[in-house]
DNA sequence: TGCGGGTCTTGATCCGTCTCAAGAGTAGCC
DNA sequence: GGCTACTCTTGAGACGGATCAAGACCCGCA
């Protein structure tokens, strides 16, 4: 679209919702078959994102939304005087781009922390489509709904939650979100640096790293870099419900 | 709806979104003549709620958005264990409810403030409405949107500003929004306890107080309990950009 | 007019996280 | 293999905001 991007590939193979394994995560959620190849006629193109590069920037004309199909993804807003705060992480079949309706520019960064894949959902042809399918219409505004939900949530870790609370919920949000799609619930790979982890949590890299080592100490889980071993699920929901308060 | 909510108010005069003078501010943002006296025929209840009591609560069954007439209203999650936190403060011509469409229930408790009354716009009607008419599609959309940023920008703050830097922003956020609606810029009435400022920026409501005092010794604002004049919001803003640093 | 409850201010002290700093581990690349 | 750049860990000390506590102010109401 700008030079800012990489050409947008056109992928060789078939690219359908209706026959996608993230059709139960995703946009399609609650469409029948017959909708489904009505969506499948608007998202007709994918585009690849390496790892460090950007999906969209800050300020960048909107466009279209994306679904990421593959790899993992961060977002993250930042004030005129430099301040930087990654508002989220974003996995298979979660949407961004969302917040680029309301001033038809973008307002985050969006970027690839692992070589991913997003399917391009040009906004105007969802919008015309959702008028026509109301199956459609629910589930995006269900997903944007969902999104100022998660959103209070970070303002309630942000706002009343130390550091080892919300080192503790985002590892228990993590994994579940990684159990909804197929991966273990006790082992994973972190694609963020210490210092991600950080800024979406409200504190610096040093303490994300002491908190882990204590997680480590106190048995709780398995820390090697970013290979994460959660060893005690339930001892770090007791610290998520204040435990050690 | 249950017997938890005072019984909805018919109120006796014409209630039309067409002739409100909230309409530039509010879901009609955008809308033909024409197109208002659609939006009339869904929006045609309202309700008062007093100070103090709950237009809705978390975990109620979702069925309407609420558009603030008059009066001022706070949001406030709160986690099993009994953590809270303010996530955000609603005027005239603002949305409540957005929460409740990922899960047909609400996720907040919406308070009032003050005496307030909002118009009810039924949801699945608005849903069915939107599909017709493009341009009301088009405005809801945006105010979702727009409030995800708002999040964003929330998290932003809870999450790399000291309380300095957040009592000013939330000064200059509010004024803003009031200037909006033609109040003064330099003149306003709290309608929040300190301890609800304090939650809304992840501070403990001494804090925010000493931090008032603070601002008034530095000539930067006048406070008198609840009311504040800005002496000098070029001040505030300077402290947003993180002057103090 | 006087009472009582909620709200706000201010002081003293404590604690959690930041900051600064040094060094170890790891990955990519010539 | 050995270099560099990046990331992560750990320690020591500083600092901002929390906590605890006391008293002032304000408003509604009897």
């Amino acid at each position: 679209m700008t030079a800012a991007h990489p050409p947008i590939k056109l992928e060789p193979f078939k690219i359908a919702c209706s026959s996608c394994n993230l059709r139960e995560l995703c946009l399609p959620v609650g469409m029948s078959n017959e909708q489904l190849l009505k969506l499948d006629s608007l998202v007709t193109t994918r585009r690849t994102v390496a790892r460090g590069d950007m999906l969209f920037r800050s300020g960048d004309h909107f466009q279209s939304l994306y679904a990421v199909r593959t790899g993992f993804f961060k977002t993250c807003v930042s004030s005129e005087d430099g301040r930087d705060q990654v508002t989220g992480f974003q996995m298979a079949g979660e949407l961004l781009g969302l917040d680029g309706i309301g001033t038809d520019a973008h307002n985050c960064d969006a970027v690839a922390l692992e070589d991913s894949q997003v399917c391009v959902i040009p906004y105007h042809q969802l919008e015309d489509l959702s008028r026509e399918v109301s199956d459609l219409q629910r589930q995006f505004h269900r997903i944007m709904s969902r999104e100022i939900v998660r959103d209070h949530g970070v303002m309630l870790l942000l706002g009343s939650m130390r550091a080892e609370e919300r080192l503790a919920a985002f590892l228990l949000n993590l994994t579940q979100r990684l159990q909804h799609r197929g991966f273990s619930a006790s082992e994973l790979i972190l694609r963020m640096t210490r210092e991600e982890i950080g800024s979406y949590l409200g504190l610096k890299l040093e303490t994300v790293s002491r908190t882990f080592s204590k997680f480590q100490d106190e048995g709780l889980l398995e820390v090697k870099q970013r290979q994460i071993r959660i060893l005690d699920s339930e001892g770090l929901q007791k610290i998520v419900n204040g435990a050690g308060v």
